[in-house]
DNA sequence: TCCATAAATGTTATGTTATAACATTTTGTA
DNA sequence: TACAAAATGTTATAACATAACATTTATGGA
C-alpha cells in the first residue's frame, strides 16, 4: 500500500510536503513537456497549503488576496483542469474540492480517507481494493476506466480527541 | 455479492422493476413511521423511470411538466432530502445525481458501476470490497463511516457495441 | 368534533459550483 | 520578425443547492 497517512493527519514539517509536491510537479511538467505557468503553480502550492481538499471558490479567494486584484472562476477552473490532467492534483467529487497528489506520475488508482473532524485527507493506493473493484466489476460484466473511491471518518488525531473527551 | 446488474444493462421488465421500488418504499416508510406523500412518491417514481442517475434539475423539469404546474427546487430537495434519509435513493457524488435503491431497507455498503455510454448504473454490495476498504482504512488508523464508490466505465451492452463497431 | 401541534409544502431569495464564448496577450518556433 | 499555438483575460450565464419564513395539511388528544 501506498499511503501519505502517516504525515497527512499527524503534525509533520509540511514544507518538506509542499516542496517535494512543487518538484515533483515541475518534474512531472517536464516529462510530459507542459507549462508550469505561474498562475498553474500559484494554484497548486495553494492546494498544497495544507492536506485538506480545498474547493474552487475557496482558490479563488486565496489567489485573489495573493495577487491583490480579482481572479476570476475561469482562471482557476483552467489552473485546476491543467493539473488535474496531469494527475497533480485529484477531485474530490463528494466535497466538490481539490487535493493534492502525494505521489503524481506513477500510475495508481486512488482512494482518499476524509476525516469529517478535522477535514484532511489522505490518499491510498491499495491493491487489496483495486483487486476487490476489479473482481466486482468483472462479475457485473463491467469494464472499468476510472474510479472515485471516497470514505469519510475520523482520522487517528480526531478520534483519539473525541475518546478523551469523553471520559 | 448483491447487485442489480444482471436488470440494469440488459433489456428487461422495467415496470417490475418499478413496481417492487414502490412496494418496497412503502414498506420501509411503514416500518420507519414514515410518510410517502404524494410528492415523494413522485419524485421516487420519476427516479426509478429507469437505471440511470438523474439531476434534481432534470426532476424538476420532469415533475413540471408532470404536474402541470411549476414545480420550485426546494420541493424537489426535500423529496429527494427524505428519500436519501430512508435509503430509497442514493447519490452518485460524481455526477450531482440520485438513483433508486434497488435494496433498501437491508444494510449494506454500495458501490456503483456507472456505465459513461449509456448513462446506466447498477449496485453493488461485495463484502470484498467492504473488507478490502475496512483493511485499508485501518492499517491507516482511520476508522471509516461512510463511503462513496463510483467505478466508471462500460457497462457489458455497451463493451459490447464498441466491440463490434471497430470490426 | 375541534383544537393544538407537528409535519409537510409553498414561496422568495440567494448561495455555491462550474463552464461557454470570445477577446487579448504571451510564448515558442520557423 | 512573423506566424501559430498556447495561455490568459473578460463577460455572461448555466447548473446545483439551501436558507428563511409563510402557509397548509395531517394527526392525536381533549
Amino acid at each position: 500500500m501506498i499511503t501519505n497517512s502517516k504525515v497527512a493527519y499527524h503534525d509533520h514539517d509540511h514544507a518538506r510536503c509542499e516542496n517535494a509536491a512543487m518538484i515533483q510537479a515541475r518534474n512531472v511538467c517536464r516529462a510530459r513537456g507542459a507549462r508550469l505557468t505561474p498562475s498553474r503553480e500559484a494554484v497548486l502550492q495553494l492546494i498544497w497549503q495544507n492536506h485538506k481538499p480545498i474547493g474552487a471558490y475557496a482558490l479563488i479567494e486565496k489567489l485573489t488576496e495573493l495577487n491583490g486584484k480579482r481572479v476570476l472562476p475561469p482562471t482557476v477552473y483552467r489552473a485546476i483542469d491543467f493539473l488535474l490532467s496531469l494527475g497533480l492534483i485529484h477531485r474530490i467529487a463528494s466535497l466538490n474540492s481539490f487535493i493534492g497528489c502525494p505521489f503524481p506520475g506513477s500510475a495508481h488508482s486512488d482512494l482518499f480517507l476524509v476525516c469529517r473532524a478535522c477535514g484532511s485527507a489522505a490518499e491510498c493506493s491499495a491493491e487489496g481494493i483495486n483487486s476487490a473493484i476489479s473482481a466486482t466489476a468483472a462479475r457485473a460484466g463491467f469494464t472499468a476506466e476510472s474510479q472515485s473511491v471516497e470514505i469519510l471518518g475520523l482520522c487517528p488525531q480526531c478520534k483519539l480527541q473525541a475518546t478523551e473527551s469523553t471520559q
